[in-house]
RNA sequence: UGCGUGGACAGACGAUCGCCGUCGCGGGGUAACCGGCGGCGGAGGAAAGUCCGAACACCGCAGGACACGGUGGUGGGUAACGCCCACCGGCUCUUGGUCGCGGAGCUAGGGAAAGUGCCACAGAAAACACACCGCCGACCCCCGGAAGUUCUGUGUCGUCGUGUUUCUCGCGGCGCCUCAGCUCAUUGCGGGGAGGUAAGGGUGAAAUGGUGCGGUAAGAGCGCACCGCUCGGCUGGUGACAGCCGGGGCACGGCAAACCCCACCGGGUGCAAGCGCAAGCAGUCCUCCACCGGAAGUUCGCUUUCGGGAACCAUGGUCCGUGGCAUGAGGACGGGUAGCGUGCUUGAGGUCGCCGGCAACGGCGGCCCUAGACGAAUGAUCGCCGCCCGCCGCAGGCGGGAACAGAAUUCGGCUUAUGUCCACACACGAC
RNA sequence: UGGCCCGUGGUGUAAUCGGUAACACACCUGGUUUUGGUCCAGGCAUUCCAAGUUCGAGUCUUGGCGGGCCAG
C-alpha cells in the first residue's frame, strides 16, 4: 500500500517520530488499517534517476517481503541520504531495525496518558 | 592492427511472488463503491542535455515601420529547421621526393573600392603611401682637379743649314721629350646640391604582385614570357562556378566568431497550455463615458438611445494601425481549493515489396497497433543456456563480471555519454 | 517544464577596446633571531574542459561539465 496524497505525507512528517538507520531516515505514524503503508521522499541529491529508482525498488521489495511481519499498522515515509545502492538483504535489515525503533517510541508515547500525541488517522 | 564510413543488438528461455494499465468473467452492496480470478501490454538509442525546428492550445487575428534576435556558397529534400543530401570554391594530407584535371579529410564559406575601429612587441615603415637608411647622381647647378690642348720659356737628344779645313765648340730652323708658367675647358675622376629610385634595409603573422630574361646612371611592369590579379565577351551549367578568347601593366593588406551593411526568417506564452465537473470561500479599494451630431421623452434640471470620438486601457519593446469605453473594462490587496475527468497517445507512425531519384527523400500497394504513470508503475528470487575474466586435481568444475543510462504533451533533428558485433574503403597515373 | 546567472593560485577578488595573468591573506623554502612571532628574499595557475576564429584568446564563437538562483 502506498501513501499518495500530500496530506498523508504531511501528517506523517507532522508526527515528528523518526529514526535513522544506516543511510535510511524513517518517519512513522500508526494507522488503524491493520497493515502498514509506505511512501518515499528521495530527493535528486541522492543521485541520478537510475540510482533513485534502484533504491526505491529495493526498498519497496524489502517492504513487500516483510510487511506481514511488522507488528501493527504504520504509515512509513522513508528518506535516504546519498549512498551507493545496497543489496536487498541489507535494506531489509535496516528497514526492520528502523520499524522496531519507531514502534518502541510509539508504544512509550501511547502508554503515557498525559502526552496525548497526535490523533491516529484511519 | 589502426583510422574512416554505414548498419545491427542492447543477453535469451522457464517457474514463483509482486507493481501499473487495459479487456473479460463472476461476487457483495439500493447506490457511491469494495475486494477476487483470468488474458494481453509495460523504458531508450540515447528516454539525457534542453541547443534548434514544428504540431497543438490559449492570448482583445497577429497589418506596416523601426528596434531586437537568429541564419549566411549553390541547388535540392522536408510540415519546418541552425538538420540532411548532392555539388561548387578554399585549405590540408596522399608509401623517399616533385607534379597532377585522381583519391581521402576538414570547411560558421555573403559584403573589407558605404563608413567607423583594431593590427601589441619587433621593424625604416603596419595601411594615405610617403618620410628614413641605402643605391644612383645620366640630364642641370656649384667646387676641386689629372691626363689632354694652345702658347711661351728652358734643358737634353736627333736632324738640317751655317761659321771654322775637320773633331770639338758656337749660332739658327724643325721634330720629339722633360720641367715650369699661362690659357682653354670639362668629355674621364672626386665632392656637394637639385633630382631619380622603390631593387635592398637582419624585423614581423602580415611589407605595395611572383619567377626569369632584357633594360637602366641606378632602378622600377619600364619591356617581354609564364603564373597570379582585374575588366569585358563567348561557351557550358538551373546555379554556386568552370573553360576559352581579348583588353588593362596592376588600382585591391588582414580582421566582420570587432561595430556595421546586405539578403532572408521570427507576434507572445507554453500541456502546471487549455477545456469540463466537483468541493470551498469574503470581500475591499482605485481608475475610466471629455466632447460632437441625430432621435425620443421632459417637471426644461436633465434622462434614455443610436453613431462618431480625445484622453485612458488592451494588443507584454516603440510608433502608426486595430479594438474596448458602463448590468462594462482594467488594476491593487485579500480569501478559498489544489480532488476527478479530458488534453493523452493512431502519429509529418512503423514495416515489407515495387517504382522514381546520384543521394537526402518521395509515390503506390499490402500488413501491423507498439507504455501512458501523477508522492509518480515497468521489480525480486531461483533454475538453465550463451558471452567475457580469473583459478584448479582442465572433453570439465568453481568463483566473479556484463556499459551508458529511466518515459512525464507529442514529433523531426543536433549534441553529449556508452558495451559488443557485422559490412565496406584506405587506391591510382607521370617523372 | 521554462528562464536567468557564475566558474581565474589553497581562499577572497582584479585584469580598459583581444597583446607579459595582478593584489591581499594562507601555505612551502631559505635568511635574520637562543627559539617562536615580526621582518626580508624566493616559490605556489593547463584562467572548469574540448574544439574553432585570430598573428595572438582569461577575454570572441560553438559544444560539454559543474554550481547557484527564480517562476508556475
Amino acid at each position: 500500500m502506498r501513501l499518495t496524497r500530500a496530506g498523508q505525507f504531511q501528517l506523517v512528517f507532522g508526527a515528528n517520530v523518526r529514526t535513522a538507520v544506516g543511510p535510511l531516515l524513517v518517519w512513522a505514524l500508526p494507522n488503524e488499517l491493520g497493515h502498514p503503508r509506505l511512501g518515499f521522499a528521495i530527493s535528486r541529491r541522492v543521485g541520478t534517476a537510475v540510482a533513485r529508482n534502484r533504491i526505491k525498488r529495493r526498498l519497496r521489495e524489502a517492504f513487500r517481503l516483510m510487511q506481514h511481519d511488522l507488528s501493527s499498522g504504520y504509515d512509513l515515509v522513508v528518506s535516504v541520504r546519498r549512498h551507493e545502492p545496497l543489496t536487498l538483504a541489507e535494506y531489509q535489515k535496516a528497514l526492520f531495525k528502523a520499524v522496531r525503533a519507531v514502534d518502541l517510541t510509539w508504544s512509550k508515547r501511547l502508554h503515557r496518558p498525559n502526552d496525548s500525541g497526535p490523533e491516529i488517522v484511519s
